[in-house]
Parts: structure tokens; C-alpha cells; sequence
DNA sequence: ACCTGAACACCGTTCAAGT
DNA sequence: ACCTGAACACCGTTCAAGT
């Protein structure tokens, strides 16, 4: 079986999903594939190029949104199986979060919000200023549920101090709960915009 | 001169003002201080406990919002400043996006965030989740200011063949307008949810 | 007891040597 | 021409040896 750009991809991505962040490198990648290190930058010119591909292909099953719906649920079920499909594969959500990829998949979600947006009556302009808005919040959401294990402790302890709660009825940072509560803050906010 | 944590801090937040992220290892931190990698490890326990000291100073000098002005725009103030004062730091700007700080000036930062949310009129859950996305907001918004270089190039291309913009009248990922149009949004979301 | 630096177990990537 | 793997220039951290 000769080694393609895409067979490397798909190893690296179960590679990840098995074994965490730690095991994407490039020798732990090549030695998982029972090749040699040298033999993935034939397909892939380094490292960065290689997780965007991966992370490409996390977004893959990302759910096409019920076209019969609103602008706005269309937003949230798009963002939220994003979310979603990139916490299913812990080795690569980290870099989704720090570089939205625009691969084939990237490409389908961003056009697949941009309509939405389009329909909620922002201008050309607006609609890719909310869009970027939307999935910079997004990516930030999946880096702190994706360290949430960490983080929880520190802010939950922040904010009983500050506020004065129970920390048992605090959110978790990085929640679902969370998460949907800021989108529905900025899905308010565009709202706000357009009327 | 002995070494003592904000000593170590102090200059590592330096080194990375001059000679960017690579230059924040622990090698090239003690190389700069004139001492042994190991003698760091005698005042943090490891990189990140470092890095989490380096991040918070960085934040030294937002400034405090004017208290006579109303919750919506000292927000808009905190975040404002933590976001360019981070993005005078390039050493740790990226540390600060992925582990928001929570040293005394982070913790001072999110007091004040948390005081301008309550005067809006939100309850106190309301105010921890608010708080919560508006900093994942930044945290992201400052994660791609950082590469803004590297990602303008792959989003105006994705977004002027969605949406038919000429190239030069896209918004520049990163840029403080594309910030601030978020952040209006979100107040404009949190605003929604009060009224 | 304290401190140092050699050593361990890794990295991504280059490049010369082999086929 | 293609491919391999040794080598380079790094990492964070452990730990044994020195003072």
C-alpha cells in the first residue's frame, strides 16, 4: 500500500483520536504508519500543513443544517456540530482551535454560514465580520473545553470568590451550557444588528 | 543579584518582547539571565507555571475603566486594552489567548469585567457566563491578530470568492475593527438579554 | 543542604549517502 | 531520480554527582 496525502491524513487522525495531542508528531505519526519519518514530507511540505489536513478532516461529518429552518438555528446547528465533531477528535482539537481549517470541509461550513448570515439581512461586509465573530468564538470555546480539565479549578475557584456561588452551580468553562449561552449572545447581537 | 520569580518573569516577558515566541524556552530564558536551566525550576515548578507568571504581567498596565461611564462601554475598555496591551507582549500574546491569566492582574481584570456585567443587570450566573464568553472572545480574537500574517492571505481569498468582495475591502482577520465588531455584537447580545 | 550540569527522551527538519 | 536514515539543532525535565 503506498503511502497519499490522505491515507497519512486519516492515520494521524485516529493515531490522535487513541492517543491524545501528544502522539501527533511527525515520528510517532510515521512510526505509526510503519514508515519512515522522511517519507510523509513527500506529501506534506511540514508539520503545520499536515494538521491542517487533519483537522480538514475532523470537520468532515459536520452535519449540513435543515435548509427549511431560520438563519439563526442554522448558525447554531452548524457551529454546535462543529464544536461538537472537533471534541470527538481529541488529538487534533487543539488545532482546529488555533487555525480554523479551510480545506474542502472548512470551505462547505464557512460557505454554509455565510448564507445563513447573508439571509439574516447583514451586508456583504457584515456577513464576513459576524462570520469570523462566530468562528473565532467557536475555536475559543473548543480550546477551553479542550483544556477544561485544567481550567475548571482555576475559574470555578475565581469566580465563587467574586460572585459569590456555590461552585457546584457554576458552569463548567468550556460546557456545552456555556458554549451555547455565548452564541446565543452574538446571535442576539446580530440580530440587534440587522433590525 | 539573586533570582527570584518576578525577576525570572520580568525578564523573560522582556526577551519575548524582543525576540518573539521561540525565543520563551526555558534554555533560552536562563541563557538570557546568565544561569543554569535548572535554576528556574528552584522558583516554578515547570514552562507553564513560568509562562502563566510572564502572561499575567503582561497585563500589568490595562487600565482601570473610568468608573462614571456606563457597563457597556467599560467593558468595551477592558477588553479593548487587555487586547492591545497582550498584543504589545509577542512573546506571550499566544499564551495569553490559549490560558487566559488569572495572576493578580488577571483576577483584577476579570473583577472589573464581572463588576460592568452585574451593573447590566444580569444575575449572577448570567454574569459568570457572560464574563466567560467575552473572554474566550478575546482569547481568540488575540489568537489571530498573532498569526494575523499567515491567515489574512487564506481568509480574503475564502471570503472574496464566497462573497464577491474585492480582496482590498475585506476586513483584515485580526484587525481591531474585526475585534470590535465581535465585541459589539456580544454587548449588543448581552444587552438583548437584559431588556 | 544546595546547586549544577550531564543525561534522558524526545522534537521538526536538513542533507548526504545510498540505491 | 528517488528514497532512506543519520545528523543537526533544538526541546522540557530528571537525577546523579559535586560542593
Amino acid at each position: 500500500m503506498p503511502l497519499s496525502s490522505s491515507l497519512i491524513a486519516r492515520a494521524a487522525l485516529e493515531l490522535g483520536d487513541r492517543d491524545g495531542p501528544a502522539a501527533m508528531s511527525m515520528r510517532r505519526i510515521a512510526a505509526d504508519l510503519g514508515c519512515d519519518p522522511m517519507a510523509i514530507y513527500r506529501h506534506f511540505p511540514n508539520r503545520e500543513a499536515l494538521l491542517d489536513a487533519v483537522a480538514d478532516l475532523a470537520l468532515a461529518e459536520v452535519a449540513a443544517p435543515d435548509p427549511a429552518a431560520g438563519w439563526d438555528s442554522r448558525v447554531r446547528e452548524i457551529l454546535t456540530s462543529a464544536r461538537a465533531e472537533a471534541l470527538r477528535h481529541p488529538g487534533i482539537a487543539a488545532h482546529i482551535a488555533s487555525r480554523p481549517p479551510l480545506g474542502a470541509n472548512g470551505l462547505r461550513l464557512a460557505a454554509s454560514l455565510n448564507g445563513a448570515l447573508a439571509e439574516a439581512g447583514l451586508s456583504p461586509s457584515g456577513v464576513v465580520h459576524a462570520a469570523q465573530a462566530l468562528i473565532a468564538y467557536v475555536a475559543a470555546a473548543l480550546a477551553m473545553a479542550n483544556q477544561a480539565g485544567v481550567r475548571d479549578a482555576r475559574w470555578s475557584q475565581v469566580s465563587s470568590a467574586m460572585i459569590g456561588l456555590p461552585g457546584s452551580e457554576l458552569p463548567v468553562v468550556g460546557s456545552v451550557e456555556q458554549f451555547e449561552y455565548g452564541l446565543r449572545l452574538l446571535i442576539n447581537g446580530i440580530r440587534a444588528e440587522v433590525s
